[in-house]
DNA sequence: CCTATTGTGGATATTGATGTCCATTATTCA
DNA sequence: TGAATAATGGACATCAATATCCACAATAGG
């Protein structure tokens, strides 16, 4: 997804290309490439100088939206301690200070976007 | 390791014990145990009434050893990016917003003990 | 149209983490 | 000293993530 924010602004970029920047085997990244196209993060194009590109403008599209299309789930009552249910109403002995460890992941992935990357 | 600093402060607990209150299987949680006696962080007693002890007191086991027994490797050069190289000198697109969340990891993992496990 | 190009999708293989089994060794207690 | 209890350590099994392969569908360009 960055190397296609940062090098596929005009042109679509192929799998094969992608594999090759990413060292990523080109079957296996297929199919994740596959994936972000259902989830509406990137566009398919086939034939000819086709490939991928950003579904929408690279500021549009959050950290959080890649990570959960990927599979990562990060679950708000999900717990350090490996309780079940872990809040601030019933909080497990490491509640507090990891709290503030999540949240500061958090805010990253839901505050930072694609447009992060152009350098 | 946090079952133990709980309720094995006076006596040892057992594997087996460890294992129903872990819901961790008895056999794998064995070869976990072993990793973390060899690393000094726990003792083991054999025999009757034998099982694990912290070997140090809870206050002085800091999670960040205990992660790194068990093979996690937090790495201060390691990037969210994949560049081999990421530091202030040689950063990657998304290092400085990156490092604030790191940061607060690792601190975390220095600072907190098994001493705040007890309630 | 025809062909080269490129993504699609299913079936299968590989691999490393996770989990199982068992014989052995050390310790406690009677 | 003998029997029961527990950890030890090696060998093996299972499973899910990762990776590979192949036939097919769509698109661009001549």
């Amino acid at each position: 997804m960055t190397v296609i924010a940062m090098e596929g602004a005009d042109t679509p970029l192929g799998a094969g290309l992608l594999s090759r920047r990413t060292r990523i085997p080109v079957h296996y990244l297929s199919k994740v490439l596959r994936r972000l196209v259902t989830k509406k993060l990137l566009q398919a194009r086939r034939g000819v100088g086709g490939g991928f590109v950003l579904a929408r403008p690279a500021g549009k599209i959050r950290f959080i939206e890649i990570l959960r299309a990927v599979g990562f789930e990060l679950d708000e009552t999900h717990c350090v301690f490996g309780w079940r249910r872990c809040n601030s109403q019933q909080p497990c002995p490491l509640h507090p200070s990891w709290k503030r460890v999540k949240r500061a992941f958090q805010t990253w992935t839901e505050q930072t976007t694609l447009a992060g990357v152009r350098s």
